[in-house]
Order: C-alpha cells, then structure tokens, then sequence
DNA sequence: AGACCGGTTGTTAACGTTCACAGTCGTCCC
DNA sequence: GGGACGACTGTGAACGTTAACAACCGGTCT
C-alpha cells in the first residue's frame, strides 16, 4: 500500500489501455488524421477526458524535430518602441500556434545577438524574430551560423535574412515636410543615436525634405532616445534665436525638448513648433500635445511573425522584405513661424 | 554519391565513436561528472569541438522531465510597469540559467489567466511567475491545477503560492504624508482602476496616512491608469476651489493631470500641489517635473526568481513573502498650499 | 591471499511521442 | 469469385539523451 500514492500523470499508454485501443490510435486522434473511425475517436476522446490527459509536448519535439516555440531577441523591452513589438509578435506567434521564448538584450555589443542567437539553437526554436535596430546588430545577422529560419525586424540591410521594418525614411520626410508646409524656413533635427538604422532613416528623410524644398539642413543634434538628452538638445536650441521649428527623432526626446524650451521661455507652438516621433501614448498629453509620427509597432509585430512562418513551412528560400508606412498625427506643437508671412 | 549532403547535426554517438568512448563517457563530460580521467575528458571535448557538437536539450529535458524553461504570464507589456518587471525577470531567469516564455495577456478575464497556465504547463515549464495584479488574476492563481511552482507579482492574498510584491500602502502613505508635510489641509486621490490591487493598496495608504493625521478623506475619483483618464479627473479637479493637493496612482495619469490643469489655468505646484506614483522614465521631464513614488520593477524581477528558483530546489513546501519597498522622489510638482500659513 | 573499495568506463533500458510499415476488414469491379 | 483498393487499426522502431547497473582496474585491508 501506498505505493500509488505517488501518481505520474498519464501518458498515451494509459489513454489507449482505457480505450481499448493501440497508442497509435490516440495519437491519430490527437493530430486529426482523418483515418479514424468517429466511434473510436469519441472513445479515445472520451479516455483522454477522464483520465485528464495532456500531451507531452517535448516527447513530441523529440521525435517531430520541431519544437513549435520561436525565439525573440530584443533590445531593451522597457522601451516603448520594442515592448509594442514584441508584445504584437508575442500575440500574432501564439495565435499561430507558438510558443515565444524571449532574450532581452542589455548592451549593445555585437557579440550579444551571436550569443544570444546561440542559446536560442540550444533551446530548438524553429525560427527567430531578431529586433535589430542598431546597425552593429544587423551587422551580426549578416552571417549567422545556424541554418535557423530568421527575420530581422528593423534591421538587416544585407539580402540574407527577411526583414520588416517602419519606412522611417517616409517618416522623417512626413515630419519635415509638414513644417515646410507651415511656413518654416528650414527645420532643425534632434537625431537618435547614430548606429542606430530607425536614427539615420529618419535623418535621411529629414534631409532629403529638405533638400527638396531646397532648404539649408543645419547640423543635427545627436541624442540617445532619452529624456534627458532631448533635454540637452532643447537648451541648446533654446540659445539660437533662428530656431522655429524641430523635427525629434522621437517622442520621449521630444518631451525632453518640450521641458527645456519652457524652462527657457520659449513657446511652443508660439515661437517653435516641435515635431516628434513614435506617438507613445502619452504625447497627447504633453505641454502642448505633441504632433508626430505614428508608427504601427503592432503591426510590425504580427508580419515580422506572418513572414515568419511563411518561411518556416515554403522552405527558408523566400526571402521577404516588408515595409510598414508610419503615419502623421497632427497635434498642437506645430504652427506656422512666429513672423510668418 | 551525393548521400552525405544532407548532414544531421552530430550526436552524442558521433562525438563518442570520434573520441573512442561510449556515448555515456560523453554524457558525463557535458554534465560535469566527478570521475572521468581528465585524459578522457580531453579527448571528448576535443571531438565536441571538431565536430561542433551541441547538446540536444529537447531529448535531454524528456529524460530529465524538466525543461529548465520557466513561464511568464503578464498582462499588456506594453505597459512600464510590467514591461520592467518582466524585463527583470528575463534577466535573472537567464542568469539562473533558465529559458523564458512569454504570455502577455490582453483582456483582464480571469480565465485567461488560467488558460496561459494550462498553455504554459504544455509546454513543459519547470515554473511560472504570474504578474498578476488584478484581484480577479490573483483568484484564478488559488487553486491552480498543476503542480508547477508559481510565483505571483504583485498578486496573491491567497497563501497558496509566494508572493512578491512593492508595498504599495507605504507608496501610498508615502505620498500624502509628504504632502501633508508640506501643511495641505487634505489630499485627493486620482485612484487606478478598483480591481487592481496595486490601486487599492495605494488607496490604502492614502487613506491610511489621512486618518492617522486627522484628516478628512475625500471621494477618490476612479482612473484606468491611462493619461486620458488622468486628463478627466483633471479636469474635475480643476473646478473645483478646494483642491490644493492631488495624490495620482500613477505617472501617466499624473501627466493627464498636469495637462489639464495647464489648461484650465491651475498652476502647479502653485496652486495645487501632485504627486505620482513609478517613476517612468518620462516623469522627470513633465512640466514640472513629477515628485513621485518609485518603484522598483527590476528587484521585483529579480526577486520573483530567486524565490521561483528556491522552491524549485528546495521543493514546493516552502512559500515566501517578499516586499518590495517604494521610494520618494522629490521634484518639481510639490509645494505649500497657495494662502500656506 | 582473498575480500573489498573507489575510480573509471561501458551496456542496457528507459522517457513519450510519431513514423513506417504491416495487417485486417469490407466493397467494388470485371 | 478473386484481385485490387480504401478505410481503419496495430506493431515495432526510431528520436537523443540520462539513469541504473554491471564490469574492470589497481590498491588496501584483514
């Protein structure tokens, strides 16, 4: 006695014994073939019900090679930018039948996504979602050892592997042109770090408007996404007197510009209007409510793992390259020039 | 010919048959065995390298029946709060050497909760953590029907699973006894939404804090943690004349807050004094920059792994309760009461 | 000298699933 | 009426690892 005390839970073994029938038939019944007599499944179905069984997924990887999780790799998920993403990945992968195993990244080192990359092969993933917004990042995806089934999101230039991305380029322009449109002489430009890919699409576009118009681009200022550094910038501009209007290359530096700007006396949309980027959820909440550019992270999210998949059942010949448009939101930071004509 | 193209990745045979051992001899050296000739162990790690073996973890984990995988169920990571906790808890997990998986839920249904469980247990998780911060998510952890070790974050009242957790009372004593300090004759509170337990700790404290200095508590007015909601009870509050400070539970209310006072003209901390709660990255730059509560999401993490981790060692018996306490941070958006004594 | 012991190695059997193949029926067709 | 075929079911062998046990070696103890 007592030695049933102990009860492991109940394998297919078990099921098929209660249904008077061979493992093979549960395990037919467990993925619908279509070869099974309705009785039989019914009663397999029925075993599996009072005996609460549950299939095991990892004997099943075992033998399947296929294990049914993907692998995300992701730079630091506190930010808005990445943790929409990878939230819209985590929910378009699961809903296609996926488990997401996720590796969030400190640093930047290039060494980082290798490794990381590695110790997701470990794991077995079938495939893997890279956010790799730096170019050191994409860089490391140039030539990655494992014949793993890839998609870089905002991130590879190379042709090698798959890549969905924000047209940060369209976004830049869209920003730079509206304050054209205002009346602005010209438009200044607060950048995101400078190995970042989304920074120099947007300083691409930025200049590009520009030049288009036939405008002087000033010499941006470099931040790093934060607050503060937008804050820093802010002062600066703050300081020269032909300022009216500053394209940020995104909403929380945006908010740092705002913060420096009333420190300083300036009025906003009065004196310089402010254009960010992103729309984080509490822009529309800023001092004044910021216009800026809307970038569909969710929907970035759910193609990065669509092309995904894709990939994973056509064979991993078809590379993709997919691009999402951002979207212009229309606040109260811009207005025209304060002298305008 | 041709036979040997399609090559399988090596296995512990391979590795035995090119080291002239048996394939448990290899197994030994992967798992640090004690007594292997040290001779022996070298010609093994020789082969691995040469061959580029890696160890199968799939085959590895149905042997062991543990996958050295462990759960994540939050909701909307979107979120600061628990993006940050989650991000934490990636962090240690890894560093524990554990995989992570992800399941972010979206709707508050408290059989979501236990759906991402049963998903989870699928999958073969050694453990999960449960940021579980609504009341009804904490219900659905207690009676959970595997026998997987859980943790829940900010969540549990039930006794049944180890709790890690910000002492949200003494965040929200914290608050109002500063503003009290500074000689406001009451506090009013924008609160989150009533099934969260975080709010109602908060509330708690608030209220806690009120008594104890003989102070009458008013109505809370009821948010949903978003700026649009904060912006409301703004508005509100800025009608009415009695109002000098405002304890909001979170930042981004607080920024909706803030925005609607500016609106109608109150100044802050001039007129009214408010304080918020988590400390986002953003709060330093409101205007004025936000006095708030900080919490700290990445010990929570941390913490919510040790804990997992012990009682996946030491064996289920042993729950834990740890808290987490908040800090003040002082900045802009405080100060006495307008006629102050 | 024989028993015993610790260090080192190999052999065999799990783990729980799916795959490949081989049956067993009954039906249809020429 | 016999062969072919389709529907349905069962049997055995993988998958790649670790666990349990046996075996061998040299030395030490009695």
């Amino acid at each position: 006695m007592g030695s049933r005390l102990e009860r492991r839970p109940p394998v297919m073994a078990d099921v098929a014994k209660e249904a008077g029938v061979s493992h093979q038939t549960v395990s037919r019944v467990l993925n619908d073939h279509p070869n099974v007599r309705s009785e039989t499944r019914a009663r397999v179905l029925q075993a599996i019900d009072k005996l609460g069984y549950r299939r095991n997924l990892v004997a099943r990887a075992l033998v399947t090679k296929r294990s049914r999780t993907l692998g995300v790799v992701s730079f630091d998920t506190t930010l808005y930018g990445p943790a929409s993403t990878v939230y819209g990945i985590e929910q378009a992968a699961r809903s296609a039948g996926y488990f997401v195993s996720i590796v969030s990244l400190k640093s930047i080192d290039p060494g980082g996504v290798r490794d990381a990359l590695d110790y997701l092969a470990d794991q077995g993933v079938d495939g893997v979602v890279v956010v790799a917004p730096q170019r050191s990042a994409a860089r490391a995806l140039a030539d990655l050892p494992h014949g793993i089934p890839t998609v870089a999101v905002e991130g590879g230039e190379a042709g090698k592997v798959s890549v969905v991305s924000v047209d940060q380029v369209a976004g830049g322009r869209l920003a730079t042109e509206h304050l054209l449109s205002l009346g602005h002489e010209t438009v200044w430009h607060v950048s995101g770090p400078s190995d970042w890919l989304e920074a120099e699409g947007r300083v691409a576009g930025w200049r590009a408007a520009l030049e288009q118009a036939g405008r002087q681009a000033p010499q941006p200022l470099a931040g790093d996404w934060s607050p503060r550094s937008g804050y820093e910038a802010g002062r600066s501009l703050a300081r020269m007197t032909d300022v009216t209007a500053v394209f940020v290359a995104n909403d929380q530096m945006a908010l740092g510009v705002l913060r420096a700007f009333t420190e300083q006396g300036v009025r906003v949309p009065g004196q310089v209007s402010v254009v960010g980027f992103d729309d984080i959820p509490e822009s529309a909440y800023f001092s004044p409510p910021l216009t800026t550019i809307r970038q569909d992270f969710d929907a970035v999210g759910r193609h990065s793992i669509e092309v995904l998949v894709r990939q994973l059942e056509n064979g991993p010949e078809d590379r993709e390259r997919l691009v999402v448009p951002p979207a212009f939101v229309l606040r109260a930071s811009t207005a025209r020039p304060p002298g305008g004509r």
